[in-house]
DNA sequence: GCCCACACTAAGCGCTCGCTCACCTTCGGC
DNA sequence: GCCGAAGGTGAGCGAGCGCTTAGTGTGGGC
């Protein structure tokens, strides 16, 4: 058996925040565990084995099971939210901008997996409080997307009807890469992002996009 | 407390084939506590206590708690397939088929978002046999769309540059309404039909789609 | 070299889970 | 009007759950 870190670990995320060591092994395993099983099916006992420790291990570190669900939770959000602010944020037409959010947030979505089903499904797990601090986190990612289609209707480079409906839509086909994609499947994170953000563009009605010779970016 | 059928039978699926009444009323309470819970957060308890039965009840209709997950599944992925090989086997242009596909796909999904939710998300929960019976079914789903959309690109009504990724992309826009969907939303599952249709078309680049008058199709 | 705070383990507590079993109704056939 | 099958119940079994507690090894400060 592989340990932890050789498989969640080697998916691009650092982890490098979580403090002490035993800890960060621990919410790895975590990781792991919730994304393959899920929340429920989950048992403290495999999470403390995949981590090389005994059961009783896991509390010094976490008060409970629930709260290794939602210190990843938010991990994951907060990682979420600073990519596609990175990408809607930069210098660039609404175009350019959509484009790059679209495309940097499927690839996170595709290669850290793991995480990303985490994160986009095992949302109800969490107990209400937890839960509304994280609906906060998922109202700014929303708010990110919506202002980059905006900015890009008022200005006359996309074709949009309904601002929000659309907003919804794109987030939407993003999230749901953490449901079906596989790193055993025939595409690698890179190519479904640059396929997904050239249907994006044809989905707001970008000027040039959808063209036979295939994306407008590169 | 609100007996099974008064919220889950609501939801426009008949359930008519399933004999005798109190497993069909097992069935639907399963449906609506596996969609609010996921399947492993939910006890036989739970389900029989909605269906107004006691816990050994379950057990004379049903051999275990995964037995009902697993018809729960197929019936669900049939209605599924049905709804889709009604839309895309119609007389008209690839454009009307795959614009009527989506939008009566989605209708379901938000519609039924009880029994959508168990069906698109609750797969790993089954057993290796139930699951490789149901994925069947699913590449039967994928395959319907995929042709649509396949004869669009050929006639020259669509400009799709990978008909897979395209297909996966739709399907994928679709399914995803069951996760976000809540009937307490602003929008009726009609509206969002519509609107998804519409965001469709454009994606495969269908001639006169996105056109800022909106949707092409009625 | 002693000591204690710290990280960790072995054992197990109380509880709830999926599921079973002995028994009880109800009801159509004759 | 008796009878067996079908459909239901109350009680509870064995197992596995989240989590706790008493005790162990260890490394840095003095």
């Amino acid at each position: 058996m592989s340990t932890a870190e050789e498989t969640a670990g080697g998916e691009a995320h650092a982890w490098g925040e979580v403090t002490p060591d035993a800890a960060r092994r621990l919410l790895i395993a975590a990781v792991e565990a919730f994304a393959e099983r899920g929340y429920h099916a989950t048992t403290t006992r495999d999470i403390a084995g995949r981590a090389g420790m005994s059961p009783a291990a896991l509390y010094i570190h976490y008060k409970t099971k629930e709260e290794l669900l939602h210190r990843i939770s938010r991990i994951g959000h907060e990682k979420a939210l600073e990519i596609l602010r990175t990408a809607s944020r930069r210098e660039g037409s609404a175009t350019e901008r959509l484009a790059d959010a679209v495309s940097s947030f499927v690839r996170w979505h595709a290669g850290g997996r793991t995480i990303a089903r985490v994160v986009q499904y095992e949302l109800d797990s969490l107990g209400p409080d937890a839960r509304a601090e994280i609906l906060a986190l998922r109202r700014q990612v929303d708010a990110e997307v919506r202002g980059v289609i905006e900015e890009g209707a008022r200005s006359g480079e996309f074709q949009v009807i309904d601002v929000h409906g659309t907003t919804l839509a794109v987030l939407s086909l993003c999230i749901d890469v953490a449901r079906w994609f596989s790193l055993d499947g025939p595409r690698t994170p890179e190519e479904v992002g640059e396929l997904y953000a050239d249907l994006v563009l044809r989905m707001v009605g970008a000027v040039g996009a959808g063209a036979s010779d295939g994306a407008t970016q590169k």
